[in-house]
DNA sequence: AAATTACGTCAGTCATGTTGACTTAATTCG
DNA sequence: CGAATTAAGTCAACATGACTGACGTAATTT
């Protein structure tokens, strides 16, 4: 079935042939740009959150709590879609480092209503920062329009039932009806 | 710091203030759409990969594997960026299992050249209808002008030491030049 | 002949996720 | 009011996918 081999000359391997189409043209390209674009999206805040101590699940619980105050641990975990098992551990040493506090809710006294600290919003701001830039490297090269297009693409991968809720957080367009 | 509360209500609660322009204006829309864009986008193979015993790692080799037949080891850790501890156990796996052979190179015989079998073909193939079907879904909504934009800011959202690489492995544009 | 390269492997560790079971306190429902 | 439910936390055990460091072997290059 593989046909082609040319293996004494790596540098002249050639691309996989393109299947003779069963359905749809496999989108290689962008399945790869999306693998390659996140590995590295990711990369900088993951090396500031080391001088913490910190990984990835902080990074994202300290951006929700930061973007959402008064964020409630049942509604975090509907965001991060983890179980609170694993939030549980995060959340304490963000807590127990001065990062993020925790208030009872006034009108439901179960609640433990999640807030960044000075402290968490100096680190978040920083790692906002270090995202940002790179975005805005990659947006700068847009017009207007096409930054438009390049956030509704991005809203299109989200899964059709999680899209209102990510609506919602971001301030995004809510979808305008579609097939 | 942390200004306006309202803890009572969790419906009416405000978004963060975007502060007052320290520097460039964060871009949390676009932060948190690929943050949840890359959550969906690898659960469907995710959950495919599953009935094999096989995880996102798996995933991984295979495609690349697929991608450029012949692979060397070192090439593939090179694209990964792991570690060749890590990678040993999942190519393994996926020799173990009859889904990637290796092969003696002809000019170098230490080389191990990595090639898919009949039976990683068909499980990378229904691997990239998945992401194809989703991908497509997205692209549908754009103009053609629009689906090189969102290309284009996939490859700028790349560190620019990594781009020559991935812009040889995708087929994409290499970068035109710029500041 | 010596140094380097390609690949593999052993052993231990860490971060982040998972299940399942259970507790406590507070709120809601019949 | 009492029972059921909800919000949050916790214990224990485990899986995955990464890491470091140290070695070994065969083949190639210098």
């Amino acid at each position: 079935m593989t046909d082609v081999i040319l293996a004494g000359e790596p540098e002249a391997r050639p691309r996989a042939q393109t299947e003779p189409e069963g359905g749809e043209t496999p989108a290689f390209d962008v399945i790869e740009l999306l693998f390659f674009a996140y590995r590295d999206f990711v990369r900088d805040p993951d090396e500031a959150l080391d001088a913490y101590g910190f990984g990835r699940a902080h990074h994202r619980v300290l951006h929700f709590v930061d973007r959402n105050p008064g964020l409630r641990v049942t509604e975090l975990l509907d965001i991060l879609k983890i179980t609170k098992q694993s939030l549980g551990r995060v959340l304490r040493e963000l807590v127990d480092k001065g990062f993020v506090t925790q208030r009872e809710g006034a009108a439901d006294r179960r609640q433990r209503l999640l807030f960044v600290t000075e402290r968490g919003d100096r680190l978040v701001k920083e790692l906002h920062r270090l995202q940002t830039r790179r975005i805005s490297r990659a947006l700068g090269q847009c017009s207007a329009a096409e930054r438009d297009a390049v956030r509704r693409f991005l809203f299109e991968i989200i899964d059709p039932q999680e899209r209102a809720q990510v609506a919602e957080l971001t301030g995004v367009e809510p979808p305008p009806a579609r097939r």
